[in-house]
RNA sequence: GGGCGAUUAGCUCAGCUGGUCAGAGCAUCUCGUUUACACCGAGAGGGUCAUAGGUUCGAAUCCUAUAUCGCCCACCA
């Protein structure tokens, strides 16, 4: 009797996830209140705190279908008892917008200076906000059935305050200080990067030979004699740091060496006389064995520089252009520069012996790919060694545990291996670090003094200055999950906190993750959730890495048009496994939007099967206790199965099951034989109502199982059946198997 | 240099604690003018589960090497 459309289209969804939205379920407060209305069980409530965005551009294919594994199991969770709460965010990801922002205004001629601190702020926060909109509609868009109500941003004043909270009990309990040590300088960025910030990537360099010839005359004869040269010869792959060359090591054991160790050379160029020193460290294989040591600008070079007490000097700035103590000419070069035109010095003085090409592993900057300049400089820094230490207690004992468990021994590796983290950062974006100082932030560098803690001066002297430097970004990130319920004593806290599962791409299992673990632990005393499941990275079709730039990059709105947000999900279910990468695949998605319209089909034609008349007494027969038939039966253990495999994250093999289920048993085996049966039946007999009566009881079970997977061609025929009066209320609060 | 993981049909991959495990989807081929769906149905072909050993009554599944690929970590000048 039904009229709907041949196909499904996937055009509504749209207004069936403004149903969701409307109807406030997606509030676990509300849903709580729901299940007690209906007189339903309600069990412990079930939380995950989303992965926020960059709110710095669109989302991506990746970020999208990620929150498919959020909302499967959140649904699953919501539709089996538990109060659910899926809480979105935004990140403001400082340096990443930074930069972003900093590239659009240069396109119009203009750069932050030119717009002032607070201006800056001010733009790029408007920018933010129009990002955040956009994302907003794209997490939408996938059927995340997250609860907007609670939606935050990462520069909430509210967050805010709890990040300064931490900050301030650290820093009281020293685990928080100011250092001065070698760090990782984007010159590009202009701001110190911690360890993790720096990957390295093989580039094309050089490997040049340096005489140093000896000061006394006797030594550079000797030298003459054992060497071949009046000098000792270094390698380097930065000519341009030896202007701040204060030592030349070699190993102790080295026996071309031995005689002169504690001998001087005149450091070319610069003709500053430096020592020969022994350390273990150095290697006798590489280069010639002597090795130049630039304690300002090598974090090995610094290492030794500390244990032989060596002068530090630094020759190159923040901006990675070549300062202080060094000859006129040279100042102001960029390095590259500098290390062409002393290259081309040293060998009109005979000094060059050769420069040979070589690729090596350089440190670049994370988000820009600039390689960065280590050079010496005063930040702020976190001991996380106890910190780490409990984490890897709960790791140990077995309260967290890390999907695929491959990568639990990375994060074990990680902790272990933990350094002191530099959480500042010469940016504008992001939260000012909390601090003043009495008589200006450079003098305290210098030589000490009066520190305050606070958003504001403790007093109107005029006498304090306020940091500039804002935190890095994973220090605000690292404390989401207790942050965004708004911390230790709030409501939502002592209700949802700690949360169960956290879900995200697992390139950000370190800088993410694992602080959220350790300042979890730190601040509530608790793991802020107990598994963390990792999802498989997107990769374009051919199987290489998704970017911009390469022009592969597939637009999560290209799908969505073409074949619905269902289609999509129930792709990466299946391919994007923990641990996996998954090539997207444009005829396994139409596979699935096949698969979408099977089920709208199979819905579609036991409704047109279903007279008016017969309505009624149907409705009320499959809403009253149903005999358990063999299909029934069947059914309850395929909805038991499904929802294990859930619980077991494995989202792929539940995937393929409901699938199988619902199409090769219910549509091709149960339809055909209720079809047989009801062949020529008069209206309204009891055959027809009996058969009919069990179908519809079993399509509305299916349609429970599959909606975690597929919420909205699910939801879409439950409104149909409600419409019939054959269902009640939204797909999306109803209960699995609950009569 | 260290660590982790992968290697199963043309493609992308399932296969949990060793015994109907040789599978799925897509692709291919054949047949089907059935009134839910051609975004369909019925069926077919296709793999010595990377290689070599080993444990076992029995291994894709456990062990040991080898090869190839991928990822992560690392200060080798």
């Amino acid at each position: 009797m039904q009229e709907l459309p041949k196909a499904y289209n996937s055009d509504k969804e749209k207004e069936i996830s403004k149903l969701w939205y409307d109807s406030e379920l997606t509030n676990p407060d509300r849903m709580t209140e729901h299940l007690k209305e209906t007189g339903e069980k309600v069990k412990e409530p079930f939380t995950i705190i989303l992965p926020p965005p960059n709110a710095n551009g669109n989302l991506h294919l990746g970020h999208v279908c990620g929150y498919s594994f959020h909302d499967v199991i959140g649904r699953y969770m919501r539709m089996t008892g538990h109060p659910t709460l899926l809480l979105p965010g935004k990140d403001h990801a400082g340096i990443q917008t930074e930069t972003v922002f900093v590239k659009h205004l240069k396109e119009q001629g203009k750069s932050k200076e030119d717009l002032g601190r607070e201006k800056f702020y001010e733009e790029v926060y408007k920018f933010c906000m129009s990002n955040i909109e956009n994302a907003r509609e794209q997490e939408k868009r996938i059927g995340l059935s997250a609860d907007y109500s609670r939606e935050l941003f990462t520069l909430d004043p509210k967050l805010t305050k709890i990040v300064y909270e931490t900050f301030y009990k650290m820093f009281e309990e020293g685990l928080i200080y100011r250092d001065k040590r070698i760090i990782n300088q984007c010159p590009n960025c202009m701001t110190a990067l911690a360890d993790i910030d720096v990957e390295h990537e093989e580039r094309r360099g050089i490997f040049a030979y340096i005489i140093y010839p000896f000061v006394e005359e006797g030594d550079r004869k000797l030298a003459k004699k054992l060497l071949g040269v009046e000098g000792i010869t270094v390698a380097t792959t930065r000519p341009e740091t030896m202007l701040g060359d204060t030592a030349v090591a070699v190993n102790p054991q080295d026996e071309r060496y031995k005689v002169f160790v504690g001998k001087k050379v005149l450091l070319p160029i610069v003709e500053r006389e430096i020592p020969v020193i022994a350390d273990e460290e150095t290697d006798m294989e590489t280069g010639t064995g002597a090795v130049k040591v630039t304690p300002a600008h090598s974090p090995v070079d610094f290492e030794i520089g500390k244990k032989h007490n060596l002068e530090i000097v630094n020759v190159i700035n923040e901006e990675g252009k070549m300062v202080g103590d060094i000859p006129e000419r040279f100042k102001g070069m960029k390095t590259v520069e500098c290390s062409k035109a002393l290259c081309k010095e040293l060998d009109e003085k005979g000094l060059l012996v050769k420069i040979e090409n070589i690729k090596h592993e350089v440190a670049v900057c994370e988000r820009c790919r600039t390689p960065i300049e280590p050079i010496i400089s005063n930040q702020w820094y976190l001991d996380v060694s106890s910190l780490a230490k409990k984490a890897l207690e709960n790791i140990e004992e077995g309260k967290l545990k890390v999907f695929p468990k491959g990568q639990q021994k990375a994060l074990v590796h990680f902790f272990e291996e933990i350094q002191p983290w530099c959480i500042s950062r010469q940016l504008w974006w992001g939260q000012r670090i909390p601090v003043w100082y009495k008589g200006g932030k450079k003098k305290y560098d210098e030589e000490g003094g009066d520190i305050s803690l606070g958003e504001n001066a403790p007093d109107n002297s005029g006498e304090w200055e306020a940091e500039t430097d804002v935190f890095d970004t994973w220090f605000s990130s690292g404390q989401w999950p207790f942050s965004t319920l708004g911390g230790p004593g709030s409501k939502d806290y002592e209700k949802y906190y700690p949360t169960q599962l956290m879900i995200h791409a697992r390139d950000i299992l370190f800088w993410w993750s694992a602080r959220m673990v350790m300042m979890g632990l730190y601040r509530t005393g608790q793991l802020p959730f107990f598994d963390i499941f990792l999802t498989g990275m997107i990769l374009a079709p051919d199987g290489s890495k998704m970017s911009k730039s390469k022009g592969n990059s597939v637009e999560p709105k290209e799908i969505f048009d073409k074949y619905g947000a269902d289609s999509l999900r129930l792709w990466y279910y299946s391919d994007a496994l923990p641990g996996s990468n998954a090539p997207v695949r444009e005829e396994k998605i139409k596979g699935n939007r096949n698969f979408v319209n099977k089920i709208w089909n199979a819905s579609r034609f036991i409704l047109m099967n279903v007279q008016e008349s017969e309505l009624e007494e149907i409705s009320r027969r499959i809403e009253s206790r149903m005999e358990e038939t063999e299909r029934i039966k069947e059914t309850k253990e395929h909805v038991k199965k499904v929802g294990e495999y859930i619980e077991k994250y494995q989202f792929n093999l539940g995937a393929e099951k409901i699938r199988e289920f619902f199409w090769h048993k219910f549509c091709d085996i149960w339809i055909e034989q209720v079809k047989e049966s009801i062949e020529g039946e008069e209206i309204g007999s009891e055959r027809r109502i009996q058969y009919l009566s069990e179908l519809l009881y079993l399509l509305k079970e299916n349609l429970k199982i599959i909606h975690p997977f597929m919420p909205f061609v699910t939801e879409s025929i439950w409104q149909e059946l409600v419409r019939l009066g054959l269902a009640k209320g939204l797909l999306m609060s109803q209960q699995m198997m609950s009569r």
